[in-house]
DNA sequence: CGGGTGATTCAACAAGCGTAGAATTCAACA
DNA sequence: TGTTGAATTCTACGCTTGTTGAATCACCCG
């Protein structure tokens, strides 16, 4: 008799793209419930894969967040290019240009994960702390002048990450639903006016 | 032979501050290691106590969470107190009346446990979405007019909540080192242009 | 065609969790 | 001075978690 239902053990027939798919598992699952709230078990389960196969790929689950959270694009870009507008529509272009970025799937997922994160594990809060810093922090102060730079920027970036906190994690009705038409002008007056605050940096 | 340990059981001498002990451990627990990081066993133990002793008093540990996160101050009192200012004013008096009140010891807690609760917790997040709809949206939106009303006043918020997440959780340098002389006026002008961003509703 | 390498699963461990129930000791009141 | 009730602890159950080691099967190279 044979059986045809699958085998108990060993490799399956066919190319293996079990690798990846267990990444993009783990991504959705770090996204939706941070570090701790997501299981090596949900992950392989909705990779529809062993959860020790998780472990052998990745070695731990640090690993895998580690994996999991390696940005598909690099953010200092996404600021260095709308620093690159004209002074007076630097607001608008980061408003734009950050709201966008983690709009689309495969790169906010990694943000919010990261920020989820970093509530309840510090070396995701560290992590979150260094990207924050070396992407966001220093390159917006660094196109402004005098001892508030680095307050000014920081401040700019906290607007940030609080319309990416009320809308994707406590998903506030109003922020939650709201097109990014809508909330992109409101938003870059809101940073601009902190790029007015300070003197521009020279050229 | 008198034995002048401590007795394996029962009740202790004396009057007993253990409950208000276990609610002030619970806080705690709860603002820095969120709902399901803070566990029974280290509450109690931060307490002195047993940890059937926790459970004996507020039955479960949602019990103990939702006694723990109830407010010691009504945050509508505050908002409302920022907003009776005249109106140019109403974002300096916003940024100190909130920026204050969640700085203060036994209050600002109770608020970042429920934001970092939220994050993991759903049961957190619908109450603190509650909260800040009740207690901060509907009061500021009411202030203004319009129809974007709502959204001005929710990314008022949101930028609150960025400013209490980039400050007390991720931890971000500046804005963790950041007096609240020298942070509140800033913040001030920021949520003063949202404000000036809809039109004033009528007294 | 035979063997090695890698993919995959199974079963199990130890630790930590929330919670329940019985047992022990004290305080207060009749 | 009993008796009742509240405060407190001990022990233990059942569940979930991250992680491990051995076992099974398919592919590929010689």
């Amino acid at each position: 008799m044979v059986t045809s239902s699958t085998p108990r053990g060993g490799r399956r027939p066919g190319a293996t793209s079990t690798r990846a798919a267990i990444l993009a598992a783990a991504r959705a699952a770090f996204f939706e419930r941070s570090y701790d709230g997501a299981t090596i078990r949900g992950i392989a389960a909705a990779a529809a894969v062993d959860p020790a196969l998780v472990l052998h790929y990745y070695g731990s689950k640090r690993g895998l967040f580690a994996a999991a959270m390696d940005l598909p694009f690099d953010p200092g870009d996404v600021v260095a290019a709308a620093l690159a507008a004209p002074r007076e529509e630097r607001g608008l272009a980061l408003a734009r240009a950050a709201l966008t970025a983690w709009e689309a799937p495969g790169s906010g997922e990694v943000l919010i994960g990261l920020m989820r994160s970093a509530v309840s594990d510090e070396a995701s809060a560290a992590r979150l702390r260094e990207f924050l810093t070396e992407a966001v922090l220093v390159p917006v102060a660094a196109s402004l002048e005098g001892p508030r730079a680095m307050l000014v920027a920081s401040l700019a970036m906290s607007h940030l990450m609080g319309v990416l906190f009320a809308r994707h994690i406590a998903r506030v009705g109003p922020l939650a639903d709201a097109s990014l038409a809508g909330l992109v002008p409101l938003l870059g007056a809101a940073l601009q006016q902190y790029f007015d605050a300070a003197p521009e940096a020279p050229a």
